[in-house]
DNA sequence: CCCTGATTCGC
DNA sequence: GCGAATCAGG
């Protein structure tokens, strides 16, 4: 195999420079020339080559849009579920158990504010279904109980479709 | 859903 | 430097 194919020959900038002049769309002169789509923007923009404005806000890179995604609240049926699914075994000491959250205020949901832990208990919609109403961490919409469970990273969802 | 250009980042 | 992946916007 050929290990070194010059991708962009200096007769090719000039047909990328013209077609672009030219108002041809980045996937017509991807097409003219033989490469991909994304390797004519590419080049435009090593080239600082672009039609309209940059977008006005710089999107968060890779690294920080996958922190954000660490650390998601989760609901309270998606860590039951989890909690089931990792129940199978016969002896499963303590999985992820830790003290039990007592809530001693229950509150319905417009009793919620700020002094509330925010923290649904039972099915939405069901007779019984309520909120945690102890008194949250500062600042947080939980309490501490709460905080920590909604909060515990490292769990990954499981979204796959099969 | 399709398309577009723009940006990031592993290679 | 290159361009696939991924984004925002139409």
């Amino acid at each position: 195999m050929l290990t070194n194919l010059p991708t962009w020959t200096t007769d090719r900038v000039e047909l990328l420079k013209s077609h672009f002049e030219a108002g041809l769309t980045c996937r017509e002169i991807a097409a003219s020339i033989g490469v991909s789509r994304n390797a004519v923007i590419g080049k435009l923009a090593r080239l600082q080559l672009t039609r309209g404005p940059a977008r006005a806000e710089p999107r968060p890179t890779k690294v920080a849009r996958e922190r954000s995604r660490k650390s998601i609240p989760r609901l309270q049926y998606q860590i039951l579920q989890a909690v089931y699914e990792n129940a199978h075994p016969l002896e499963n000491a303590q999985p992820l158990q830790e003290e039990p959250i007592m809530s001693e205020r229950r509150c319905s949901l417009i009793e919620l504010s700020n002094e509330r832990c925010r923290w649904p208990i039972g099915s939405p919609g069901a007779e019984d279904f309520c909120f945690c109403g102890n008194t949250p961490v500062e600042g947080m919409p939980y309490c501490s109980g709460h905080t920590r469970l909604a909060y515990r990273p490292g769990t990954r969802q499981r979204v796959s479709r099969a």
